[in-house]
DNA sequence: AAAGTACTTGAATGATCGTTCAACAACGTT
DNA sequence: AACGTTGTTGAACGATCATTCAAGTACTTT
């Protein structure tokens, strides 16, 4: 045997700016050789084809943003301020200096929604580990006191999830950043009521 | 001088259509043929090239909904009830038969944002003016006492136009309908408290 | 009815796409 | 140290892309 020669984080990560950057459908095999380093035989070596590297890129990210997660809700904080600052983060990183970062499964679940199914279900598979942590987050949240029992930690996720979709999408349209964060913080208050 | 041969409403329509169905990259000028029954030349004539056709198509689909937005909103039911029959429209839109319905303006600002100014500024000014219908409809709300002034109409606005975007996003993840109609009463209660 | 003008047609163009594969290079095994 | 195996390389492939334009067609004007 001899092993891969090329770090597959590195590569991933440099794809997942490539397709992030031009969407999947632009971003050509020559783009990705120049982001990945790895020449075009390579790339179907490792990841069977073109779309098999944007489905280990999206696994790659979530595995990233499932990471950032837990960051966030594992201090000695309330989970309620955790929260707040998951969302405030969001909001920042929509805007970063004056280009945009948008999230890779929400660009790829749009161009691809109904395209490529495999790709489909990876970005809904992740979509449902996103969800998970949220209502084990909003349980932990009920159990604290921290919030009403008035609606369910799952309709809580949901709506939540809603609002994150919506305040990355709205991002793109260019809005300031107070009112990005007027909007992150309208979120909190509505999802916490 | 001899007028054009073909409807420009009906040709607007399909390209729409195909649009929506493939994303902007995806959709060939032979898709297009097909679709609108123009062939390439008739286009670029009219068009300029397949990117006007796609501006063009975006015009026609935001003066679409402004009419049926103003369907929603002059009855003499009160605003708020036909806010909430708009909701549902939009989330009984997300799932038509099987396969969805999306907004073009949302596919084409995910796919285009940061690579295309010239779509990027008719998207954006089609949403400044939903934006304005909204606010004139929060507005009214507020002078007839059916909502209170403890956010602006333009703070309630953004909230709604977020939720939106999520709402339409969520659903190309494949929810229930029921999931869906339940974000959509969640989205009404939060945007009039 | 003849002439002129404008729109339509669709084959041709050059560029670029994703993908392949035979030659090459580097490692583990013997 | 020689061999065999496996990853790497990048030129080449056919397909498809957006776009062009000269020839054809139909309408309007004279």
């Amino acid at each position: 045997m001899r092993s891969a020669e090329f770090d597959r984080e590195k590569v991933l990560r440099a794809a997942i700016k490539a397709f992030v950057c031009k969407g999947y459908n632009k971003t050509s095999m020559q783009d990705l050789k120049k982001a990945t380093g790895l020449h075009p035989g390579s790339i179907y070596c490792a990841f069977e084809n073109k779309q098999g590297l944007l489905v280990a890129a999206i696994e790659q990210y979530s595995q990233d943003r499932a990471a950032e997660f837990e960051q966030y809700f594992t201090g000695n904080q309330t989970i309620l301020a955790g929260l707040k600052k998951y969302l405030e983060g969001i909001a920042n990183e929509c805007i970063v200096g004056g280009h945009q970062k948008v999230c890779l499964s929400l660009k790829a679940l749009s161009e691809l929604s109904e395209q490529a199914p495999e790709v489909e279900n990876v970005i809904g598979q992740n979509l449902i580990d996103w969800q998970k942590g949220f209502i084990e987050m909003f349980e932990q949240a009920q159990a604290a006191g921290e919030i009403s029992d008035k609606r369910s930690p799952t309709q809580r996720t949901q709506s939540l999830i809603v609002s994150i979709y919506g305040l990355r999408t709205y991002a793109q349209t260019h809005p300031s950043n107070e009112t990005l964060a007027e909007l992150a913080q309208q979120i909190f208050d509505d999802v916490c009521r």
